[in-house]
DNA sequence: GCGGGTTGGGAAAAGGTTTTCTCAGGGGGA
DNA sequence: TCCCCCTGAGAAAACCTTTTCCCAACCCGC
């Protein structure tokens, strides 16, 4: 029992409490906590006492019983329909990271597409006394399966479309495609195509009409994107139309993808068709998926979206609104960040 | 106030107290919540009319006050190193899952591998009074970079190394391992070749002592496994050195890969010298990556580790512990899955 | 009519902390 | 010397719920 004299806390025994710092101390518990929180007037001296006695047992406060009182929690909700995890996990650990230095953590909240599963969810926040409510989802269009337009606390979307009037959080998806096209632009690149996913997603269209806007200021002749899945499939049907042809003078020198499977499935279909890249076909992604970017030959160069950055200035976002400070409603874009591998190619000499 | 009749909660006000309610009902507090949790003795009507009373007002009771009180926060912690998500999300997706049903959450604490985030998360968590933690890693070998092993409260492991003494859940990579290699002997497959990970990793030895098991129990030649890295690149250098030599005859006619990666370079790199799969050679991976698996050409046979599945457990493990349940200290395996596609081929007519 | 058992319900403590209010004593000014 | 104010610290209420104990009234048998 005494043979470890170090303070480590002895396994299995209860936290001690305030009552018996005091007690310690030989104060009373409302100096013992004002002691501790910096708050009362009392001796220097015996402050430090207090503060010493309570470091000596180990003390840590209760937050359930702080919370109670104080009616602030510390604690908040993230809910997510994503389980599949390339966007969710950066976007969550980004507001786990903003959140635990300020003593807040974070309840996860998988809800899948599930309604039942949802309410079962918030409603166990709210008894839970969450400060706020981060909700995510797989897209910027799909909805998450639950109403959290009236609740009594404060609501972020952050990579999902937000309710009305809410505050919500996104990528800069056209800046994202702007960075692309330039970069093109800036290797000499005039012919830029741009393969993208389904015409479902709004995303889809933002990209595009950057992709439209930036060649149009620079004269450059626009073709009219081509659109289909989120898969290396059809990239690699969208290299067979867009090289299918016979001449070699119609082929475009670049390759704007939507995402970085299908800029994969196109560098593996030129790759197949002798057709080179960078050196005849720039190619260009978007999401930096690593495992995927780094994965294509040559590695591909590629639009981040910069998801931990956007949780964490969505957790920040919410602790603001939670303190009280008023936001804008309305979303907010956060910029996107060009990665360059090699797919894209070099400035021309 | 009269106006909207619905027990929608109206918002921005506090939520309704227990008090209130009893106030309400005309009973005291004592007796409205022995109401609603079935306690007590009282008559029917009475306890109906409470009832009746907390519906309208839409109670709930404030879950920060029970916990108080019961010594039980319904709230654990989720530890995980695992940013990247591939092995995380699901695991913790299914953790979430068996305990949402059971009225506790999960409190998320991503701590890469700094220590000090790690100190941080655990204080949090100890703070506010979890009832247990489940840790998680990025890999069965690697250690979280906190000490778990003198808490007051019960941990489980999942997917990574526990602490000696501890109770720990992983995949079993031998069973994994031994489905793929005796799907291949069903099919007819004789000559197996085995392409894994770093040998810094245990369950590369696990997977390869299973498959030579395998081909010694058949009375087969065990040839030496390949180990290299999680890596595309790796799978297709590896099927250079299995398809360099001359010898058409002494070629692998199957390749059971260590991950859906390595399988992936493999396949690539079998049709780029133009070898059949899963005509002249049969491909199964590790880990049923979907997007990976379903991306390669031919869609590729895995082994699925059932990630979810071992969330679950781990988070029902977790609840058994916090009950009070004894549970013996050591590694349980849960089995893996063959998810059969088209890279492993069909039985011989 | 009386005592014992039962029934329905309430008072109060407990859980751990924060905060407001109160109070005793000491020092300084008049 | 007296009064006032300030200083240092404690008592108690508050947060919200649960649970133990208690009590009054009623019913029953005798």
């Amino acid at each position: 029992m005494s043979a470890d004299a170090e303070p480590a806390p002895v396994s299995a025994k209860p936290p001690v409490t305030l009552r018996e710092v005091a007690a310690a101390a030989g104060v009373s518990v409302a100096t013992a906590s004002k002691a501790l929180n910096g708050q009362g007037r009392m001796t220097a001296e015996t402050r430090e006492r207090i503060r010493e006695t309570a470091r000596l047992l180990g003390f840590r406060p209760n937050s359930l019983a702080q919370s109670l009182l104080r009616k602030r929690s510390f604690t908040v909700g993230l809910l997510t329909n994503d389980t599949y995890g390339r966007f969710s996990l950066p976007l969550m650990a980004g507001v786990s990271d903003a959140l635990v230095d300020k003593g807040v953590s974070v309840f996860l909240c998988n809800v899948e597409d599930d309604q039942r599963l949802g309410q079962l969810h918030v409603e166990a926040m709210l008894d839970k006394r969450v400060d706020g409510i981060v909700a995510t989802g797989k897209r910027i269009d799909r909805h998450l399966p639950v109403d959290l337009s009236n609740l009594r606390i404060p609501v972020v979307y952050a990579f999902t479309q937000p309710d009305p009037g809410a505050v919500g959080l996104v990528s800069d998806d056209a800046g994202g495609a702007r960075l692309a096209v330039e970069q093109f632009l800036r290797l000499g690149r005039r012919r830029i195509a741009h393969v993208s996913g389904p015409a479902s997603f709004a995303v889809v269209h933002a990209r595009a009409e950057a992709y439209r806007d930036v060649l149009r200021e620079n004269g450059l002749a626009t073709a009219e994107p081509l659109l289909g899945a989120w898969s290396e499939a059809w990239g690699r049907d969208a290299v067979a139309r867009l090289f299918g042809k016979a001449g070699r003078e119609g082929w475009p020198d670049a390759v704007f993808c939507g995402n970085d499977q299908i800029a994969r499935g196109v560098i593996d279909a030129l790759r197949e068709r002798g057709i080179r890249v960078p050196e005849d076909v720039g190619v260009i992604g978007f999401d930096n998926w690593e495992i995927v970017a780094e994965a294509t030959r040559p590695p591909l160069t590629s639009i981040d979206m910069n998801l931990a950055s956007l949780g964490r200035e969505a957790g920040l976002a919410l602790l603001s609104l939670v303190d009280g400070h008023p936001a804008a409603p309305g979303i907010r874009k956060l910029p996107c960040r060009l990665v360059v591998r090699q797919s894209c190619g070099s400035p021309p000499q």
